[in-house]
DNA sequence: GTGTTTGCAAAGTGTTTGCAATTTA
DNA sequence: TAAATTGCAAACACTTTGCAAACAC
């Protein structure tokens, strides 16, 4: 009830909840992030975005506020590549499918695969999340079979 | 049959077998990644211990020879921290725990989880390995049930 | 001897930080 | 206005690179 066509009040909301106070650049970082089609981001893809869309923001604060979402739990962070942040707009448990070759970086459903006998975790821990990666390589022309 | 007993037989022998000229250094970093019992290792970790056993190798050298090793089979890169490489002795297929707040890193045998119902891999591109981590917290005193 | 490997230090990533200027409530 | 946020540029940590000297075969 009220003007949910507007994806600004989307954003909007979600900062409110996480309580994060939405500034401009917050706001439109987070719409880019939820509400344009993209779900792995780099910060300097985010940046790059943000430009493109004339949205003056420094890389830092894509820093700042990549930590700030993934810290208030609106983003999700994988290491898939040293070096390399990603960060998950899809916070729900899934898996990935990564090809390093050409940094490809696609979604698995959490209930596509079945994780069986996890083993009891080291007393004095917990188990805080379950990384999966299904890592690819390109197919070559042929290869011998041997 | 022929020196067993001496560990830098085996170290040497790796080396041979992959094509890597046994060099004072190479044979040296072998020589503690293969036979000290460790199996987890950064560059810098590895350069500190042979600087602790007064083996005289630069850093640069370490790295190249992780990259050599790495490309040999004789490692295995793992990817848990951005920013941070590790590589593990063992190139078997296995599992970690990770322990993002003191580093602890430590193996779950392949045998030991089941991983089923792999979703086909993309068009044109094959399986190269199966990362899987858990991640882990260290427990709170006490933590509120709710 | 010849080609490989090493070491150094410099350059390169990606990321974080300090602080003044700006913005939000 | 007071407190939070931003931007810049400098600092950082980790890694790679270029090239001359040292080494292995």
């Amino acid at each position: 009830m009220s003007t949910a066509a507007r994806p600004y009040t989307n954003a909007l909301n979600r900062l409110k909840d996480a309580n994060l106070r939405p500034t401009r650049q917050r706001l439109a970082l987070a719409r880019l992030m939820f509400e344009d089609g993209h779900r792995h981001l780099t910060a300097e893809q985010l940046h790059s975005e943000a430009m493109s869309n004339s949205i003056k923001v420094s890389l830092a604060t894509v820093y700042n506020t990549l930590h700030q979402f993934t810290d208030a739990g609106l983003l999700h962070e994988i290491v898939i590549d040293s070096g390399r942040s990603y960060f998950d707009t899809n916070t729900a448990p899934h898996y990935h499918f990564y090809c390093e070759e050409d940094g490809m970086l696609s979604d698995i459903p959490a209930d596509a695969v079945q994780i069986e006998g996890i083993p009891s975790v080291p007393s004095g821990t917990q188990l805080q999340s379950v990384d999966l990666v299904f890592r690819l390589k390109r197919d070559s022309v042929a290869r011998d079979a041997a």
